[in-house]
RNA sequence: GGUGCCAUAGCCAAGAGGUAAGGCACGAGUCUGCAAAACUCUGAUUCCCCGGUUCAAAUCCGGGUGGCACCU
């Protein structure tokens, strides 16, 4: 049974531990191709603040599912595995073998637990409905309505939780069953995948929150401001908008704050935003943590991953 | 040298005799169609130091130390 699975190797993590430079390692020693697993790698543009891999960080590994959306285009994790399943697919069809490597967790559990999701589970009509009338008549409102038909769900929302309050009357709303029901189901077809998953962390927190300063600087020096402007200056869809890197740079250029004080918070975002990511994989059972601060060089590292994956039997080195 | 103001958590900061607000950061956590988002939890046995007044002092008084401002 698990011999007709695809085996998949998942190199996760924090922003700035170095996942991209593994990744193409480790490609190059199964003779593997990437596929992103990033929530804003997938837009076009946006290469610095991103840290899209440049060509010359790929070492001519093919990297899938990177650049290929429009800014003001919406996207979902619903699309996102849709998109990555074919690519799967499609590359294993080649007899290649595959390195999911990103840091959004969303995007990497829904893929590996192989979540399904229903077309019609969507209405920002009446999203937008339930917002207004959250305003008028209370979160509470809302929250007491969602209780009455699923009261487990109900129960572990906050009433600060405007959002997923919402999202839960709503999928109710679309498909006539309650969320907890509505999500009992999304995890009923297993898996196609076989994954290992290596997580890069460090021992010491520093030690990458060093890496994530020292990498904003590079962004800067690299045109960040540039990409910036013209960021912050054309159309953009509800996730892009979202990336960390141009919207903490807006009160620079409004000249409501100095570049020191924006970059000094587009770190700190960036930091804060790893600590969620860390949290993120912390939770999900059979990672292997890589700790970049035991290593010496990238080799050494690589070494290490290929010792877990070999562990699975599924991988042998070209 | 003189005068005035200030000193509260890592940072910003309220409190003005009745037993230490709040914000940010840090740390921890939640997560099923916006996820680089959103949301939750968490910190001072003590208010620069010493002494005094008082049933009671971060709050009042005296002295010291440090900082800022102005004056000579």
């Amino acid at each position: 049974m698990a011999e007709s699975k695809i085996p998949l190797i998942a190199i996760v993590g924090p922003t700035a531990s170095g996942k991209t430079s593994l990744a193409v390692e480790i490609c190059k020693r199964y003779g593997a191709e990437a596929v992103s697993c990033d929530s804003m790698q997938i837009y076009k543009g946006m290469d610095i603040a991103t840290a899209k891999p440049t060509e010359d960080e790929m070492k001519g590994i093919p990297h899938h599912l990177i650049g290929f959306v429009n800014p003001d285009e919406p996207f979902s994790v619903a699309k996102y595995c849709e998109l990555a399943k074919n690519k799967i697919f499609d590359i294993h069809g080649r007899n290649k073998k595959i390195v999911l490597v990103g840091g959004t967790g969303l995007y990497y559990s829904s893929l590996t637990e192989n979540i399904e999701f229903l077309p019609e589970e969507t209405d920002f009509e009446y999203r937008e409905l339930l917002r207004k009338r959250a305003e008028t008549e209370g979160s509470q409102v809302l929250l007491d309505e969602l209780s009455a038909i699923d009261p487990e769900a109900a129960a572990k929302l906050h009433i600060n939780n405007l959002g997923r309050i919402i999202r839960a009357l709503e999928i109710h709303h679309t498909t006539g069953k309650t969320i907890t029901a509505q999500n009992e189901c999304s995890k009923q077809t297993p898996s196609p995948f076989e994954t290992v998953t290596i997580c890069l962390d460090s021992r010491d927190r520093q030690v990458l929150y060093d890496r994530i300063n020292r990498r904003v600087d590079l962004m800067l020096e690299t045109g960040l401001l540039d990409e910036a402007r013209e960021f912050l200056s054309s159309p953009l869809g509800r996730t892009a908008k979202q990336a960390i890197g141009y919207k903490e740079l807006d009160p620079y250029f409004r000249g409501e704050k100095s570049l020191d004080e924006c970059i000094e918070n587009l770190k700190m975002q960036t930091r804060r935003y790893a600590k969620r990511q860390l949290t993120w994989f912390r939770r999900i059972d059979n990672i292997n943590y890589l700790y970049i601060d035991d290593y010496a060089n990238g080799i050494e590292l690589a070494d290490a991953a290929c010792d877990i994956i070999e562990r699975r039997g599924d991988f042998e080195r070209e």
